[in-house]
DNA sequence: ACTTCACTGATAATCATTCTCAGAAAGGCA
DNA sequence: TGCCTTTCTGAGAATGATTATCAGTGAAGT
């Protein structure tokens, strides 16, 4: 499998990058077998704006996105125990998942 | 301004409630006017999946989403103080802002 | 060799959103 | 009031990302 690389392309990216190797290959193809191994649970599907980036990491953990340039990178982002019990009271809902997306500037932009 | 009511409307929902109002109204003044709000700072946008939502509670606060049913409300979810500083030091960005999503089930898909 | 069947590439279709552009509405001003 | 300028609007085309369709290819089994 040439995807799940080590960073977060998008899938015009992926696309690009399968076609330097496989050059006659579709789109179709690509977007394909993106969502088959997202299906499968061998990459992860994040959205950023109106495009879809993959992540090689499929653990739960979060994101933080160059306001300047898009560039995504991945970080931890330490809950405090209580956090989860207390939106569900708040809000009524049973959670099962959560996803901190944290803005800012990278060091290339800074 | 019929827009921001106190639910989380897509663009398409709010297309449909102008229209009862202005039946002559066309989508591209919905999501001219909707952009200037946004940019205003009147309201704030959310993006769901691909489609945006619009959210007219403009402050910090984070939300919570339906798996089921797709609903999203609005929750307050409590940060650690040294969170975003750890956060920092991990990725080397300097943080702006934070947004959180819980994923989960609404108390009427329960 | 023959059938089956999953997989592929090309292309059309879809969906949300944005752009374009001619016409309408609104305001200013002599 | 009549004229000019500017802004706003609606209709529809255009865009960008993604998904569906569909005939053709190739491997696998018999």
């Amino acid at each position: 499998m040439v995807e799940a690389s080590d960073d977060h392309p998008s899938a015009a990216v992926i696309y690009d990058r399968v076609r330097q190797v496989l050059p006659g290959i579709g789109f179709a193809t690509v977007y394909r077998n993106l969502s088959a191994l997202v299906q499968a649970g061998k990459i992860r599907e994040v959205r950023l704006g109106e495009t879809s980036q993959y992540d090689r990491r499929v653990d739960r953990h979060d994101h933080v996105i160059c306001g300047k340039c898009g560039r995504l990178a991945d970080v931890e982002f330490p809950v405090p125990p209580g956090a989860l019990a207390f939106a569900e009271e708040q809000s009524g809902f049973v959670i099962t998942d959560h996803h901190v997306e944290l803005y800012g500037l990278c060091p290339n932009c800074l």
